[in-house]
DNA sequence: GTTGACACCGTACCACGGTACGGCGGTTAA
DNA sequence: TTAACCGCCGTACCGTGGTACGGTGTCAAC
């Protein structure tokens, strides 16, 4: 059975059935069509692929507008090949500038970690130094 | 001059006045004494850099309560260096899952740029596979 | 002696990314 | 047939990280 109720969907994706109505009212996801009679509607495999892919996007530190942007690549793929690729050579370099903040307070924090011996003496712990270089 | 009005320590910083009070009032900053007259408030080098350094690490990704922490590390040196210790090493691994996380995006956006060649082509521009491996 | 630029302080408001709540209705199992 | 559980929908509320606003005071220059 491919196909799933809202519960069940937020359940297989690891979301919360607010968050997947929330998603829909942002357009970040598509709502599925009411099935005419009282049913409820249903989601399929994809929709919960989606989820993941927004979720993890965001772990990493995505807004939801560029996820949106980034789902847009997809959706467009058929469109316009050359303003995809645009898009993603930007993202791109977000990423790298990112990457490198990201690699200069791993940095930081080595050097923090590794000046400081870890025991009660003071003068060796080179906090100060690492992280602010004071006037 | 070493000391600075709040409007001047907030251009210093490339922060607005408005921006410090928070941080006085969140407690990433103190807030010097006022000068018993009717002056105002006083702020030195140290607190730019404070300020500055806080920018940073927010530039980075980092919450503010985060920055308290990272802070703290500085604060707390003097009392007890295995705390201190402690905090950084957790925060590194921290920001080590952060790397990989950007890293596995920065791929993933590689492979995309790769895939599609910049035409209007269509059948090349493998993003649908990139992005969102479907059922 | 008034105009302008700040400082000071409190309170309100904002966007983002949700979470919570309340009321209605349908199905399902005891 | 009644309770439990879900779906549906609208609206309210929340923490985070600020920004804006309004009133008051002080100083400096014109």
């Amino acid at each position: 059975m491919t196909d799933l109720k809202i519960g069940q969907a937020a359940r297989a994706a690891q979301v919360s059935v607010e968050t997947i109505r929330y998603y829909e009212r942002r357009g970040l996801l598509s709502q599925p069509k009411k099935p005419a009679d009282g049913r409820p509607r249903l989601y399929d495999i994809a929709s919960v692929s989606r989820l993941r892919f927004i979720k993890d996007a965001q772990g990493i530190g995505f807004s939801l507008s560029e996820i949106a942007d980034l789902l847009s690549l997809r959706a467009r793929a058929d469109a316009n090949c050359r303003d995809v690729r645009k898009l993603a050579v930007q993202k791109r370099r977000e990423v790298q500038e990112r990457l490198e903040g990201l690699q200069k307070i791993a940095t930081l924090l080595d050097e923090l970690i590794d000046g400081c011996p870890g025991n009660g003496d003071i003068g060796a712990c080179s906090i100060i130094g690492a992280i602010e270089r004071p006037k």
